[in-house]
DNA sequence: ACGAACCGTAAGTTACCACTTACCGTTGGC
DNA sequence: GCCAACGGTAAGTGGTAACTTACGGTTCGT
């Protein structure tokens, strides 16, 4: 998951698919790779569960699948929330110690 | 930023320091990697906003810092707000067309 | 039915990054 | 003052993954 945000090229593409589906070649046209590579960031996003992906034609239109990025979101809510709870025991064990300056 | 947590061990690091401030020493024990790998990590975390260091003595606490994390949400946030306009946008060009099925 | 367009896959190369060992500076204890 | 503990940095190595070219399969147009 966020292997695959980890990635520059791959983040282009979800920037690029932001405003909606768009095919292969298209993709390919505006980032600065050739068209196979941009096929297995594609295949790499979409194991992530980060987009999908809808054949017309001999065209591939891909999207931003909104699946991936609610994984996403829970993971952070889910670490900001400890990380503030922490926090907070911290500052109180701080100031309680008699240790804060 | 988000190249920071495209690698497991610096995640890993990042869940360790959830529970509070850690010194590199202990974050090293408690992973399979050396210290000075951990410290690479932590320089890179650093860098990226996601962590911060306070030295007491010879030792060195880290910490999560909330900064990182809010620019990470906003980031997210911000995505998933367009996400969402250009599918719903999508879905109406869809059923004015006609074309859904 | 044939050619063109579009795309995915395979194989191979290159570059980057995570990791190690070795070294050095700083701080605390005796 | 000296030794030990702690940690950051440098240099070198190995593995992985991002990229390329080449190829094959599928679909649309004529």
């Amino acid at each position: 998951m966020l292997d695959a945000l980890g990635d520059r090229t791959r983040r282009s593409i979800l920037e690029l698919l932001r405003e909606g589906p768009v095919t292969v070649g298209e993709l390919a046209a505006r980032l600065p790779v050739s068209r196979p590579a941009v096929s297995q960031h594609l295949r790499v996003l979409q194991e992530s569960g980060l987009v999908a992906h809808e054949t017309v034609g001999t065209r591939n239109f891909y999207r931003v699948d909104s699946r991936g990025l609610t994984v996403l979101r829970d993971w952070l809510d889910d670490f900001w929330g400890t990380a503030l709870e922490s926090f907070a025991a911290f500052a109180d064990k701080e100031s309680s110690d008699g240790t804060a300056d």
